[in-house]
DNA sequence: AGCACGCCGACT
DNA sequence: GTCGGCGTGCTC
């Protein structure tokens, strides 16, 4: 009997339609074996034989007794006692590969943590805590250890030939879970939360009773007895109370506390607390709202009965978290679930503080640096309805079983688009649906609406709710635009620091303030060239010059990461200098130096928060006040609220207006915008200095007027008359190939049957401007249309039709193209 | 995405 | 005469 042979089909045989975790259009029919017959159900991991040799983790999605017209094989095994997803989940999935013109396995691989996707090249390796207990494994499984203790590492194929069994899954679950072993990848890097020490009341002491019995027990001990009460103050107040915070106020110390552990009046647990901030978060104040609050909390409540989502319009520091919060509670006191949106980067912000702080254990944060154990521990609370999540758009796939809202905050963020692998999915749209499907209510929060919400809201799609003042009528700062072509009055010109900036960042230092500098581009000059001949420095991979970084003396590429010592004469003319041009973050950092050498610094940017506390100690010493100055790209400007910065200093405005792309002024006025509110929070008015060329644009008129009304109408009607989105729907393909001609060719040939099945709809096939990418040539083509759902799916199928059609083209066929709706 | 099958160039 | 290049098609 060989693994292949397939038990001819009959008529009683149950068939089971598989996803497995490729890009692969279909799901895959299999044969369900006898015994798996009654514990089979749509959302289940199975193991199943694909290809010759090769044992995937499929889903099940959907079962049924069609024998198909050519040979299956079987379900290897079933991995899962109950189903691993909902099916709110598996509407999701089909929905997203719909939408987003992917496959049902791209969104498995995107929505799976790899802990749950075992494959024959998984490798096991055992845990660190195992310790020879031989009495708790079965036969396989004790297999399995010894044969880890001899060799470190398996992968499940090894251990498919160790058993001399065809199915191993399972069995690699249950050590999995017990903690026996481990994927090799997450022992590479063990996450470590940082934890403080909290007290409870232990078991024996939760009721009212229970605890005035506690009372007396202490009553002899002064030390104590205040120990409890000042327990009962903080409780009150938050919902966790911290060792430190009770001996810190009661003047006890932790062997007062000690002492009431070993009474059995307290426990003492540890609580995950975010790595940021320098003392931990203050308590919730139970500050009363503001009436801007009270009425947008009423409003969004009314709008929310007629089941739509609502747009929250408002500036920064208009107290909007406040408002989420209200609702979360709500929801979750109710017993259902909250998903909060964010993006990655503003997750280590002081908003998942907050959250933490008012909501406790009842919302876990789902970090991108979380490791799979974490990650699945998280998955099984979630499915449990045990907790509400704050996540970046990852956290969609997690397994609501009781979402009961949705919370999209900074929803204008172009970060909620993935865009490298497939499904390219904006997590905003996606977590409209999630809602939808799940009858839950939708929120979307953010100072500066992006023109498809507001444009939803326009059309009453969505509710909107302003809330136009700053809470507690904070400032808004001052912003200042200065000519770049400014002089010091001696003639001395710098290109990237005006007199102006530099004499406000030297005030604002001796205030005892800090500055925030807004560049654009990391590394210190992003062109290496020869002044004789012009000869630059390009990437080896990618069309692209290669950006030079001084604190490593490298030259590197932006695109691919490609590295390269930078020559000291010309390459190509053998000249003995070589020059640097351009700016970035680096080179700022480097020339402030010069001009203020007591200033302490910080840069923020790809380079320095690579590592994995990297960042949230840099955000740590800028908060402690160790740093005076923070520079930095994108990053800086994302949900980062510190008390004492006075001054955001933009470096060149220019460098974002002139992005050749239909949303660069929309991001442009996102982006200042989002920095400026960096700018003096709570007790001072702060500056924002903004460096141009071109001070007439009228995107700087609206961040200088901080006048989002007229920008947004501007644009609008912009984008109505050149058909853009949110008036047009775009399909954007990009076609690559490692030789010029062929991708050409297909580009050619993708552009005309589009054109012909879908008119003037279809570009032009296009060269983008980096022309070659990781070796790889490039070509585009864009598809616009009306927002016409029905006429979008059709586009859609005619797309994949043609994107698949060109994969089974004689010579053509090597040629890779990314479908992209939506793109951003 | 792998992987095998298959048809054309430089090696023992 | 064979090893191996990667272009092509298939995976239930």
């Amino acid at each position: 009997m060989t693994p292949n042979n397939t038990p001819l089909p009959d008529a009683g045989t149950i068939y089971a339609d598989v996803i497995v975790p490729l890009a692969l259009r279909q799901t895959y029919t299999f044969s369900v074996p006898e015994e798996y017959v009654p514990s089979l159900e749509p959302g289940l991991r199975v193991e199943v034989q694909f290809g010759k040799n090769k044992h995937y983790t499929g889903i099940v999605r959907r079962l049924h007794g069609k024998a198909p017209g050519h040979k299956v094989k079987p379900i290897l095994s079933v991995i899962d006692v109950a189903p691993l997803l909902t099916p709110a989940q598996l509407q999701l999935w089909d929905w997203m590969a719909s939408y987003y013109a992917c496959t049902l396995g791209e969104v498995m691989n995107a929505g799976l943590p790899s802990h749950l996707k075992l494959t024959s090249e998984t490798i096991i390796t055992l845990g660190p805590l195992f310790s020879d207990d031989a009495a708790q494994l079965d036969d396989q499984e004790y297999l399995i250890v010894e044969a880890l203790t001899l060799q470190q590492q398996l992968t499940l194929k090894d251990v498919r030939d160790i058993l001399q069994v065809k199915t191993v899954y399972p069995v690699i679950r249950r050590l999995l879970d017990r903690r026996i072993v481990f994927l090799q990848e997450e022992l590479q890097e063990r996450y470590r939360p940082k934890v403080v020490n909290c007290v409870r009341f232990s078991p024996a002491y939760r009721t009212e009773q229970e605890q005035v019995a506690a009372f007396e027990l202490v009553s002899r001990s002064e030390l104590q007895t205040a120990v409890l009460v000042e327990f009962f103050q903080v409780v009150r107040q938050q919902p966790f109370v911290r060792r430190a915070d009770l001996t810190k106020r009661t003047g006890a110390t932790d062997s007062v506390i000690k002492a009431l552990v070993k009474k059995g009046i307290f426990e003492l647990y540890e609580r995950e607390v975010s790595r940021i901030g320098g003392g931990e978060e203050d308590t919730i104040s139970a500050q009363p709202m503001s009436e801007q609050q009270i009425g947008a909390l009423a409003q969004v409540r009314g709008l929310l009965v007629e089941k739509k989502p609502v747009l929250i319009h408002g500036v920064t520091g208009s107290g909007k978290t406040r408002v989420y919060l209200e609702l979360m509670q709500e929801v979750i006191d109710a017993g259902q679930q909250v998903l909060y949106l964010l993006p990655e980067i503003a997750l280590t912000g002081q908003i998942v503080k907050r959250l933490q702080t008012v909501l406790g254990d009842k919302i876990t944060v789902y970090h991108s640096r979380l490791n799979n154990m974490e990650r699945v521990e998280i998955w099984q609370a979630v499915l449990a309805g045990k907790t509400s999540v704050v996540g970046p758009r990852s956290a969609l796939f997690l397994p609501f079983s009781q979402l009961g809202l949705v919370v999209i905050d900074e929803e204008h963020d172009p970060s909620y688009k993935q865009q490298e692998p497939n499904p390219r999915y904006n997590g905003r749209d996606v977590a409209v649906y999630l809602a939808h499907l799940h009858g839950a209510k939708t929120l979307l929060g953010t100072a500066t609406p992006s023109l498809e919400s507001w444009e939803n809201a326009r059309r009453g799609k969505y509710g909107l709710v302003s809330m136009h003042e700053r809470f507690g009528g904070l400032a808004l700062p001052e912003v200042v635009l200065a000519d770049a072509r400014e002089d010091d009055g001696k003639g001395n010109h710098h290109p990237f620091f005006t007199p102006t900036l530099l004499r406000e960042i030297k005030a604002t230092l001796e205030r005892g303030e800090q500055v925030i500098l807004f560049q654009n581009r990391r590394g210190f000059a992003p062109v290496y060239f020869c002044p004789t001949c012009n000869y630059t420095v390009q990437c080896v991979n990618c069309d692209v010059s290669l950006t030079y970084h001084k604190y490593q003396h490298r030259l590197r590429c932006h695109c691919c990461g490609y590295v390269l010592s930078p020559p000291d004469s010309c390459p190509a003319c053998a000249h003995p200098s070589m020059q640097l041009g351009g700016t970035g973050t680096e080179k700022i950092e480097d020339e402030l130096k010069i001009f203020l050498p007591e200033a302490r610094m910080g840069r923020m940017d790809l380079d320095t928060v690579r590592g994995k506390d990297a960042l949230a100690n840099l955000l740590a010493s800028f908060e402690a006040g160790d740093l005076d100055i923070l520079v930095g790209t994108q990053m800086v400007t994302k949900g980062l609220d510190f008390e004492r910065v006075g001054l955001v200093g933009i470096i060149s405005a220019d460098q974002l207006l002139r992005f050749p792309d239909f949303r660069a002024d929309e991001r442009a006025f996102h982006l200042m915008t989002q920095v400026a509110g960096r700018a003096g929070r709570k007790h001072r008015r702060g500056k924002v200095i903004i460096q141009a060329y071109d001070r007439q644009h009228p995107v700087l008129t609206d961040v200088l007027n901080n006048d989002w009304q007229n920008f947004i109408e501007r644009e609008s009607r912009h984008r109505q008359e050149t058909g853009f989105p949110p008036y047009r729907r775009m399909i954007h393909l990009q076609l690559r190939h490692p030789k010029r001609h062929v991708v050409e060719e297909a580009a050619k040939l993708l552009g005309s049957w589009l054109a012909h099945a879908l008119g003037d709809c279809v570009s032009q096939p296009f060269e983008p401007s980096v022309a070659r990418l990781r070796t790889n040539y490039l070509q585009e083509l864009v598809v616009r249309l009306q927002p016409d759902p029905v006429a979008v799916q059709r586009v859609k199928s005619i797309v994949t039709r043609a994107v698949d059609k060109l994969g089974v083209t004689e010579g053509l066929s090597g040629v890779k193209v990314a479908v992209d709706v939506d793109p951003y």
